[in-house]
DNA sequence: TGTACATCAGTGAACGCGCGTTCACTGATGTAC
DNA sequence: TGTACATCAGTGAACGCGCGTTCACTGATGTAC
């Protein structure tokens, strides 16, 4: 059906496989079109039958790994226990536990190019994510684990939360998650410690709810 | 004493304010040495007597970022009131107000040069700011407010929180914060909701001050 | 105070490099008849 | 089934650009005597 060298099978999905190879080695800022094309064994010219510039490549790299960001969080979500502190923390982790094993998805997720959309509709997987994250968050404060009040603030501060501890773990030395019994251990026990479920004598009202959410959010 | 054109008064601080204003133009991956020598008004060797290369200048940047972020954090400190939470709180809002206010400073703190430091002893202001924060979570779980025991969790979450959120509000529209009355409104209530300081029944003392508090979460 | 001289901090031209992108081209593919 | 032809997806060479860095140089500065 292909011959090896002319009409490649999936030239698209094999450039693009080696850019995020190259952006998951050398960084964002190393990648390089040329690179890209050379590796996939092609002519410094082949991919602009596939992609109109630069841009257009990374863009679609960011819309990819925004998907694959969302699938993971929905696949979290769906193996997390029902307890709405357990299901944030669940999604919390599993944003982490992405940007920590595909590195290059969470460059390119940040990538410049993905700043100003084109479309206005261009980006919607991201938005999608969010409002996991914000179901979760009401969720969360109908059950009275967390402040009640706008859902905007917290959300905010757990996506700003996930998001820079992902970053700051790609950098940390590997003996600090060690010291804690792996990296989901720690990210664990961070996210308990800074995000704690409320306790059950904030607003009296609230206490029956309360004291069973918070039993199943400080024993999981 | 400096005659204007040759003998430059202070050419490596010249060249050091010219990158900052190119970074935060432009942003980081602009910054070029030759655009920086030009703007300065000087040739495009003459950096080379200041900075043995590029890496150099974006170092002493990265270094003069940190050190002015720990002059702001122990500004904060000195100036909040004395209970731990507002400590806390003082010190994270003054990370992200830094962040926020300078972001070429922010990105070069962030710089791929700071992170393999040469010499051992080269980064000694970053570890300042983060013992700042760790003891201001220790004092926060003295006092009952934070959940009591591994300081180092609960510390690394706040480095986290509050280097998302700075990065998170870098890119977000200007009517995020408004809705919100401003900024620092915004950054407050982030704070106030995600890290909320344990309810009374874990330390009945705090009532008083907890109620107002989030009621200026709420209501900005 | 004057002068000789070492040092310092600039200049301007050039180097080689890798980059994104474009061009005319060509061989393979698939379809209409 | 065979053939003509439009289209597709590659090639390879070249473009211009901005970059970091180096070089021999030169004029200004400051110091020793």
């Amino acid at each position: 059906m292909k011959s090896d060298a002319y009409h490649h099978g999936d030239l698209r999905r094999a450039l693009m496989d080696e850019a995020l190879g190259l952006v998951r080695e050398r960084g964002l800022p190393a990648l390089s079109l040329r690179e890209v094309a050379a590796r996939a064994g092609v002519s410094t010219a082949a991919p602009y039958h596939h992609f109109a510039d630069k841009a257009a490549l990374v863009r679609a790299l960011g819309y990819e790994a925004l998907a694959e960001l969302d699938r993971r969080m929905a696949v979290a979500e769906a193996g997390a226990a029902a307890a709405p502190y357990e299901r944030l923390l669940a999604l919390g982790s599993a944003y982490i536990a992405f940007a920590c094993e595909r590195p290059e998805y969470a460059a390119l997720m940040r990538a410049p190019e993905m700043a100003a959309p084109q479309a206005p509709d261009d980006v919607p997987e991201h938005g999608r994510s969010r409002e996991r994250l914000l179901a979760a968050v009401v969720a969360c404060q109908e059950a009275g684990i967390l402040t009640p009040g706008d859902p905007l603030p917290p959300t905010i501060g757990m996506w700003a939360l996930v998001q820079g501890l992902a970053e700051l773990l790609a950098t940390a030395p590997a003996s600090l998650a060690e010291q804690y019994g792996g990296k989901g251990a720690l990210i664990d026990a961070v996210l308990r410690a800074v995000v704690p479920p409320a306790g059950p004598c904030i607003a009296p009202r609230f206490a029956a709810e309360l004291s069973s959410a918070s039993d199943v959010g400080r024993t999981p």
